[in-house]
RNA sequence: UCCCGAGUAGCUCAGCCGGUUAGAGCACCUGACUGUUAAUCAGGGGGUCGUCAGUUCGAGUCUGACCUCGGGAGCCA
């Protein structure tokens, strides 16, 4: 007797006749007459559900594998077959079928054999991992892990951990959370009534990172090609589709590179990641082509195959405006792009992925190199059919002198970024790199609606249950 | 935060111009059915109509406030 994955019972690894246990939970349960039961056992190791034949002559089958009802945990040990029935290739002839977990009410537990809504889902986020639909998202997501952490190994970068907890209070990127050891009802105050933060864990104000970037750069100027992957928090008070607190950021940082140099990362990268989803999980993609968005399978052969495009941004705006398409909001050189234009630039004009360039200056952050025309910036935003902007990037302004300048010109002070600084003080290099929201290309490589739903937990203003 | 919309059974929804005992499908329970595929068929149980206040002889239905959820906007990844 062999423990398996259903997986491996499915994909005709294991030879038909051997016996075999699996483990998992009951998704539904089929009785005939004939004098069997059909309880379909998922164990989450791959799309389908291994179908447990088990017959009435089982010891318990009355007492017990009669009464199976959606979530049941369930060992069955029995012969693997080829199916004699139609939808899978293999079956289980179940010897014994050990209950292990009952469900308490079958009648109040959340997860029928039934659609539901997402909406729904999201009030149960604890137990919605046992659905069909949240099984396929748990595994892309860490299909799409996986494979960014390999793209970067196997192209020489190293994985930075960047700190969690930052004291930088002005990144520029947004709302930061506090983190404080400070008794809230009784605060340390200065003599001019204000709170002593010197009285606190770290001595002085700490929030939860915005952003790795500024703390990579250091690291990017040591060992030439690094990235990182981790938690970000936002404490914007931005009810939407497409926020949350608390996600996920992969940020790779490549010194001596431009911004050309850094755009064909950006799309080599993508492709990569796309093409190990279509390669590792075609069960789950199957699933979301079939019952989420027919798209979902043509989007990603479509960034694997297609070359991306790359225009700047003065000629973005120049097609814009001669596009036979009135927007909700009129072209300006000057102004940031709207979703409709970057929609009207990937699916009507190009086609295709398109790499923006060289924005104006006066819509990018401080950190973003000037270019030689005075009023541009090297920065991109990779375009996507069907997903909008997915990747965000720019080359740093490497020349202290430019970087003070653009400090002020955004109210910061220079002197709160001394270490920052020095990386333009000693031995400077040009170099570049871009961001990508880890949860915001999950939602559209799967064709969700909500970015709640592509992360276990979603942290968002005025919730943050389970 | 702003603008819309929605809260009725475990889930998805119907419920007309305010009027008798609030309905359906799925799920659940019981039974039937010779290998089923979200099986099928028959029967059964299951409701503080989001909360509070108000109008009225009478409120699931009308009004107000609040709560929660969803869509859009802004901000952004």
């Amino acid at each position: 007797m062999t423990q398996v994955a259903i997986r491996d019972a499915l994909s005709g690894q294991i030879a038909a006749g051997e016996t075999v246990t699996v483990r998992g939970w009951v998704r539904t349960r089929r009785d005939s007459k004939a004098g069997l039961s059909f309880v379909n056992v998922s164990d989450g190791s791959c799309f389908d559900p291994i179908q447990v034949v088990a017959p009435a002559s089982l010891a318990n089958y009355e007492d017990e594998v009669s009464h199976l009802t959606a979530g049941c945990a369930v060992i069955a040990t029995g012969t693997l077959v080829a199916s004699q029935g139609k939808g899978q290739s293999f079956e289980l002839q179940a010897d014994t079928v050990e209950v292990v977990g009952w469900v308490e009410d079958p009648e109040t537990y959340p997860i029928q054999p039934k659609p539901h809504t997402m909406e729904f889902l999201r009030e149960v986020a604890h137990l919605r991992p046992r659905t069909n639909i949240f099984g396929a998202i748990t595994r892309v997501r860490h299909c799409m892990a996986q494979a960014i952490h390999r793209y970067f190994h196997e192209n020489g970068y190293c994985w930075v951990n960047t700190p969690i907890i930052t004291t930088s209070d002005a990144e520029g990127a947004g709302q930061m959370f506090r983190v404080s050891t400070l008794d809230l009802a009784n605060l340390p105050r200065t003599a001019d009534g204000a709170i002593d933060f010197r009285e606190d864990f770290f001595g002085r104000e700490a929030f939860l990172t915005v952003s790795g970037q500024l703390n990579v750069e250091g690291y990017c100027l040591a060992l030439s090609k690094v990235y990182t992957f981790g938690p970000t928090f936002r404490a914007e008070n931005s009810n939407t589709s497409r926020h949350l607190a608390e996600f996920w950021m992969v940020e790779p940082e490549i010194a001596f590179a431009d911004l050309a140099a850094t755009a064909d990362v950006a799309e080599s990268f993508l492709k990569y990641v796309c093409k190990a989803i279509l390669d590792e999980r075609g069960d789950d993609m199957a699933f979301f082509a079939q019952r989420v968005d027919k798209q979902a399978i043509a989007r990603l052969e479509a960034i694997v195959s297609t070359p991306f495009e790359r225009i700047d941004y003065g000629a973005a705006v120049e097609i814009l405006k001669r596009a036979p398409k009135t927007f909700d909001f009129p072209v300006e050189w000057g102004m940031d792009l709207q979703t409709e234009h970057e929609r009207y630039l990937c699916e009507q004009h190009v086609r295709g992925p398109v790499v923006v360039t060289d924005y104006p200056e006066q819509i990018k952050a401080f950190y973003m190199r000037m270019n030689d025309d005075g009023r541009t910036v090297a920065a991109m935003d990779v375009l996507a059919p069907g997903i909008g902007e997915i990747i965000g990037g720019s080359q740093r302004e490497e020349r202290l002198d430019r970087l003070d300048a653009r400090m002020v010109q955004f109210g910061l002070d220079p002197a709160d970024y001394q270490w920052y600084r020095d990386f333009r003080r000693y031995g400077t290099v040009p170099h570049s790199g871009f961001g990508l929201g880890f949860e915001r290309l999950l939602v559209h490589v799967c064709g969700l609606t909500n970015i709640r739903d592509a992360i276990p937990y979603p942290r968002v203003p005025g919730s943050a249950e389970f």
